[in-house]
DNA sequence: TAATTGTTATACTTATAATATAACAGAGTC
DNA sequence: GACTCTGTTATATTATAAGTATAACAATTA
């Protein structure tokens, strides 16, 4: 798991955590059943404090990324409910897709982004 | 103009107000050239206080959606530099696209997505 | 002159992010 | 049994950002 942290970004730490945790899964970096790093290694490793990292994990919980096994700690399991997250998705594009409209960016281009993104990952 | 703030969100009342205006200029409510109201005008509308709706307003300019014009106060006035916000917009769109790729969501129902945010607003 | 425009400055309150210690129950190891 | 590690919870503190509240400024309009 290489995780990378930038400091200066108006990202906050617990979300940058967690999309990359999230992009290690699309990318198999880790596989289902896999487990993460204790919160407290983890911590230690990128130089954040616990709960920080703590908050990542409890997101991934709740969103469905991990289960906490109490034997294994955090484990990747996926729990897949489409169409709830179709929704979902759909809630998170709409304000970026519209701004991109306005700007002139047509239908087709935007679906360039979106085969870009999926490439790049090799889907 | 219809604005509605829901002030139970989680999201920033001047970010509610940022994406319903570009919205609006979107689905031509607001057309290039018209007048915005004024700060303090819209700003007693809605029940918030003046520096909320600059804050949209300053952040509405910096992005290349309004001028400020000294006798017409905020004007709709899109900039259009495609390939600078074609780069931004991937970046907005990546880590929802890949949560959506971790959660089985495959390139053609992503890609039908953008289709119904387009088809929403007739484009 | 009076009123309106966006903008800037200052001060305050509130909410959230992040840090810092500390403790807990459950599970594994010596 | 003692020890260590797991996620989790609790509490307190600091820092930053959002939002409110007044006030003032230069430019423009009536």
């Amino acid at each position: 798991m290489y995780i990378e942290i930038d400091f200066n970004s108006d990202e906050a730490i617990y979300m940058q955590l967690r999309n990359q945790i999230i992009a290690a899964i699309a990318t198999s970096q880790l596989k289902e059943g896999e487990s993460l790093p204790s919160v407290r290694n983890l911590a230690d490793n990128i130089g954040v404090n616990m709960h920080t990292v703590n908050k990542a994990y409890s997101s991934l919980r709740q969103d469905g990324f991990l289960k906490v096994d109490r034997r294994r700690g955090a484990v990747v399991a996926v729990d897949i409910d489409k169409l709830h997250f179709l929704n979902k998705m759909k809630v998170l594009l709409q304000p970026v897709v519209i701004s991109g409209i306005v700007k002139g960016i047509s239908r087709e281009e935007a679906k360039g982004l979106i085969d870009d993104i999926y490439d790049e990952l090799g889907f």
